[in-house]
RNA sequence: GCCCUCGUGGCGGAAUGGCAGACGCGCCAGCUUUAGGAGCUGGUCCCGAAAGGGGUAGAGGUUCAAAUCCUCUCGAGGGCACCA
């Protein structure tokens, strides 16, 4: 065997192998016991993948091959998110068209997946531009068309001014672009929806039956943001004005009514507002300002009487002053509040600004109030519908035609995919319409239905709706088969193990459920969770810093592969923590990694033992290997394999350790197990598919067990016991001990121990009466 | 403001009621004809010569026993946010 571990020349070898013998591509139709190991796929919005994919995947795979090991048919397909926003705008920064920029990258994001040496299932790959892909994501939003839950409507929508396109309320994170980071402006157009609110509370309830990091869960419920209240009505002289209030008990105190700006009621001419005037100014003041603006402000608070109209408290019978104020937002409830400042700080200050009466009342049980004033009970959610509509160049066609007689008609299935054309100045426009309306060979069309001429949709739909349903396609993308066959995702689905990052909580991971209930619903599916387990990984930064473009401090795998090779790269992140933790990137700790290989290889070129001192700790490595792997706790696991390995250099190996270590090391450093199982073990089949090593729980414990010795709570010595050993020789053992002695000299002596507490294996603390 | 995490050596972290600091990085000393960012051995929480004592952000509490559970304070990170 070679002195030196040659990672380079053995990496390639084995993966070559690996690909030639498919020992990654599961049998789809005949699994004998299938696991759907997925993580998310990456969006290709540079050259190439950084250190924190490779994190993500290394993370993802270790566990799939673990559960390979364990009997599994382990299904670990990946393919690329490259269509959408993210991918075009790095195109636009450098100049490129986002057709041949997605050539480019697939080639080298594939090269350097490849080059990470993880079990993936090739021939399933899925790339969401093309079209094969695509006309099934058009298929999606005309089943969603079908069952009523796409609608074209007009609301007050997120703009971002820089990427020039309408985007979702989850991708306007706090009022800013979730790609470039600018500032959202509210425009009112005309968009597509997916209606997702009608999904609310499924999507509440589903979450109780999965089990996915708990963070991520909470994350769900705040954004669907359930309340539970009434809906109250306000008469005024003509006309009544509902407002929506999750404390219908306090009603009492309810002094005054506002208004959102946007209030249709406002612009309502038959209404005698006296001060129309100063009203129009100051609710086209508010609609000027970004959501920012309105944060920025903050407490301060704005507003104006409605003078001339007045309402009465239907439980009071008193009349109160209506007034607009831009605290109060269009978009929620009714738009309108029944303001009640002795209970509501917003309120509150807002009443003293004006100087509005705050009325102390007592509250009236919620019951009492609803049937006082035929109120209802009514939930209102924080989610708002799935804004869908792009109006960029890079994305599926919404798959709609415009007929002056039949109207909105979708595309026949029949007629899919509607392929986006090559245009050569795709770059958006900042027209409210997509560059594919200025070219007429792509958006002049006949009528489905009555075959006159019409006009295409030219909006592409959002980026989530390509990914919220990939994970569906994998089972049946081979050779462009339907997807959805009854038969696969009988087999495969619900995913088994989903890793992911933990900013997809509310897009992403929203989006897939959503859209999976739908297909459900639709029954095209049977299961309407599409992940049974979902982990979020850590993230990788660089000097306490996330990796940016911008600062700088992106780290790009290939040259750590280069110089230590895969293996070292993979167990030296996952040694850094827990995978849900994430860690900072140092490449000091790579050169420890690749010594530690080094380590690994040199043992086999020394002759194998045959007694065998170390056979405890190797139980116990593999009972601390395998529950590490099930907690995605790797950094503990590979420890302890270092620890079985100093072990090995010290007290020498048997052949059977030896091919346990293996192994157990098999899930992290894929090749260098592969190839010492080969050249050294002279294995024939691959260690991947070889069987999981069980432990023996009665070996692993031992024969004996050092135990702390206490006196008085305090650590005095240490002995050595049977791990079972009974109490009365546990403390014969403790007292027998000199450095004990000194504390509890003459134990036999009347009272001098008031108490001993022993737990078996673990401690022995002696109280003394003086205590 | 509300909700959720989390504070342990020079660093990443381990221990989640039972011997704090496993394992690794870094550092220190030594070995090896070693001018390489190589390899090997030993050491490495603080005070102390030792015996011993102290120590897990801080203060209190529960317990035979607390990094771990409870209360408060301080600090960091994340989610939501004029959401009625």
């Amino acid at each position: 065997m070679e002195k030196l571990y040659d990672f380079k020349e053995i990496e390639k070898k084995w993966q070559e192998s690996w690909r030639a013998s498919r020992i990654y591509e599961p049998n789809l139709d005949k699994p004998r016991k299938p696991f759907y190991n997925l993580m998310m796929f990456p969006y290709p919005s540079a050259e190439g993948l950084h250190v924190g994919n490779v994190y993500a995947f290394t993370g993802s795979d270790a566990y799939g091959r673990y559960q390979r090991m364990r009997g599994n048919d382990v299904f670990e397909p990946i393919g690329l998110d490259g269509f959408g926003i993210h991918s075009e705008n790095y195109a636009l920064k450098i100049g490129a068209h986002p057709i041949e920029q997605a050539e480019r990258t697939e080639e080298n994001f594939y090269r350097q997946l490849r080059a990470i040496g993880n079990g993936f299932a090739w021939d399933a790959r899925v790339e969401t531009y093309d079209p094969e892909y695509y006309r099934w994501t058009q298929w999606l939003f005309l089943q969603l068309f079908k069952r009523g839950l796409a609608e074209r409507k007009k609301a007050a929508v997120n703009w971002c001014p820089s990427c020039k396109t309408v985007l979702a309320d989850e991708q306007a994170e706090g009022g800013e672009c979730e790609r470039c980071g600018t500032q959202v402006v509210k425009k009112e157009l005309e968009q597509w929806f997916f209606k997702i609110t009608d999904y609310a509370d499924r999507l509440l309830d589903g979450l109780q039956g999965i089990d996915w990091s708990e963070r991520v869960k909470i994350a769900q419920r705040n954004w669907i943001g359930k309340s539970e209240g009434a809906l109250l009505e306000f008469p005024t002289g003509q006309f009544s004005i509902k407002v929506f209030t999750t404390r219908p008990d306090t009603i009492l105190g309810a002094t005054y009514i506002v208004l959102a700006p946007e209030h249709p009621l406002i612009e309502n001419q038959e209404l005698r507002i006296k001060n129309q005037g100063e009203i129009k100014n100051y609710v086209e003041a508010a609609k000027r300002k970004t959501e920012q603006e309105r944060l920025v402000e903050g407490k301060v608070k704005t507003g104006v009487e409605l003078k001339g109209i007045t309402a009465i408290n239907p439980a009071t019978g008193t009349e109160i002053p209506i007034w607009v104020a831009d605290y109060v937002l269009a978009g929620y409830g009714t738009g309108a509040i029944m303001a009640v400042p002795a209970h509501d700080e917003r309120d509150r200050a807002f009443a003293e600004t004006f100087d509005l009466p705050i009325s102390d009342a007592e509250l009236l049980p919620a019951r009492e109030v609803l049937r006082k004033t035929h109120g209802l009970r009514k939930t209102h959610y924080h989610l708002r519908d799935w804004l869908i509509s792009r109006q960029r160049y890079w994305g599926p066609p919404i798959p709609i035609v415009y007929c002056d007689a039949c109207g909105t008609v979708p595309v026949p299935e029949k007629d899919l995919p509607i392929k986006l054309p090559y245009i050569k100045d795709f770059r958006p426009t900042g027209t409210n319409e997509s560059p594919l309306a200025a070219d007429a060979s792509f958006y002049k069309t006949t009528c489905p239905r009555c075959g006159h001429e019409a006009r295409r949709e030219t909006d592409v739909s959002d980026t989530f709706l390509d990914s919220a349903w990939y994970f569906l396609r994998y089972p049946d993308a081979h050779n462009g088969a339907e997807p959805f066959s009854k038969k696969r995702m009988k087999k495969w689905l619900p995913v088994n193990m989903y890793i992911g990052g933990a900013e997809h909580s509310v897009l992403h991971l929203l989006y897939a459920r959503f859209i999976t209930k739908v297909l459900h619903d639709a029954g095209h599916l049977r299961f309407d969770e599409p992940f049974t387990k979902f982990r979020a990984h850590g993230l990788i930064i660089k000097d306490g810093a996330k990796m940016s473009k911008s600062k700088g401090n992106v780290i790009n795998p290939d040259e750590y592969v280069a110089l230590y090779g895969a293996d070292a790269l993979r167990l030296y992140l996952m040694f850094l923590a827990p995978l849900e933790d994430g860690g900072d990137f140092r490449d000091s700790g790579m050169r420890g990694m690749a010594k530690f290989l080094n380590r690994v290889w040199q043992m086999f070129s020394r002759d194998a033992v045959s007694g065998s001192e170390t056979e405890k700790l190797v139980h116990q490595a593999v009972k601390k290997v395998s529950e590490d792997i099930e907690a995605l706790k790797f950094n503990t696991a590979i420890s302890q394999l270092m620890i079985l390995l100093n072990a090995f250099e010290k007290n020498g190996s048997t052949r059977e350790s030896r091919e346990t270590f293996l192994k157990l090391l098999a899930p992290f450093a894929p090749h260098i197990t592969e190839e010492l199982w080969h050249m050294a073990l002279r294995n024939e089949a691959s260690i991947h598919t070889s069987a999981w090593p069980i432990y023996d729980a009665r070996l692993a414990a031992g024969e004996t067990v050092e135990i702390g010795v206490q006196v008085d709570g305090k650590l005095r010595a240490t002995v050595t016991l049977a791990p079972n050993a009974p109490e009365n020789d546990a403390r014969a053992a403790a007292l027998a001990d000199e450095r004990v002695r000194k504390y509890v000299p003459d134990p036999s002596a009347d009272g001098r121990i008031a108490r001993v507490i022993y737990v078996p294996g673990r401690i022995i603390n002696v109280i003394t009466k003086t205590q």
